[in-house]
DNA sequence: TTATTTGTTACACTTCCAATAGAACAGATA
DNA sequence: TATCTGTTCTATTGGAAGTGTAACAAATAA
């Protein structure tokens, strides 16, 4: 998994981690069980240091998309909390449709604008919930 | 239109108020050429500073939304740029996107969430650009 | 057992942004 | 003449981001 940091980004750093690792298991398919790199190796690999990672992980943790494990590190363990998931989704969505809405962007781009990323995250391989 | 602050929001107040006038603009069809209260007025009803409110608009201004204009305050007025918004809308969905694909939100569900918000901010009554 | 690595926590420090406040300005309006 | 507009200064406060050093218990590897 390719993971870099934008150092000239306004986004803070460990929201950038974050979104990442969210897109990577999105795009990757990461399975349940798998660990990522410990927060020093991380912190080394990324050049960002070791508490700034933790705070990534810990966010992740909270979001219920990783669970920590002393003896395995960021353990990969899907929370299937589809509620919260979507009452979360609506709200992130319907600013950035409105953005959208405001620049004449129609409904018809937007849906496929959400099939080219599903395709890219799910590879056509998605079981349906 | 109904503005208000979340004062215990995590999210800046004046990046609450850009997504707060930009659903507004979705959802009310405000016309080309409406006007927004000025930074005095708006910042005394929300109850925030004159700055904040300020820096607002500015951002609105930024993005094409609104053009300043001395006489009539922060009027309406779409830029279309439908290139960039495009591209914004790409990288700013696939975060959201991600996040609900790891939580198990299916393609359909997204679908329909996207009708139902187009719905809310069109009112079916979309003109296809 | 010893040594190393793990997540975690605490304290300190710097830098930067958000937010507020007061003041002033030129231009438009009543 | 007043008043209101957007705009632009300066200043201050508060908090978050990021880094650094250090320490701890638990787990792992030697």
């Amino acid at each position: 998994m390719i993971l870099e940091i934008d150092f000239n980004s306004d986004e803070a750093y460990y929201i950038q981690l974050c979104n990442q690792i969210i897109l990577g298991i999105a795009t990757e398919r990461i399975r349940e069980g798998e660990a990522l790199p410990s927060v020093r190796q991380m912190a080394d690999r990324i050049g960002i240091n070791m508490h700034t990672v933790n705070k990534a992980y810990s966010v992740l943790k909270q979001e219920g998309v990783v669970k920590l494990d002393r003896r395995r590190g960021a353990v990969v363990s899907l929370d299937i909390d589809k509620i919260r998931a979507l009452e979360e989704m609506r709200r992130e969505l319907a600013v950035v449709l409105a953005r959208g809405v405001c620049k004449n962007v129609s409904r018809q781009e937007v849906h496929q604008l959400v099939d080219e990323l599903f395709d890219r995250f799910m590879g056509g391989l998605e079981q349906d919930s």
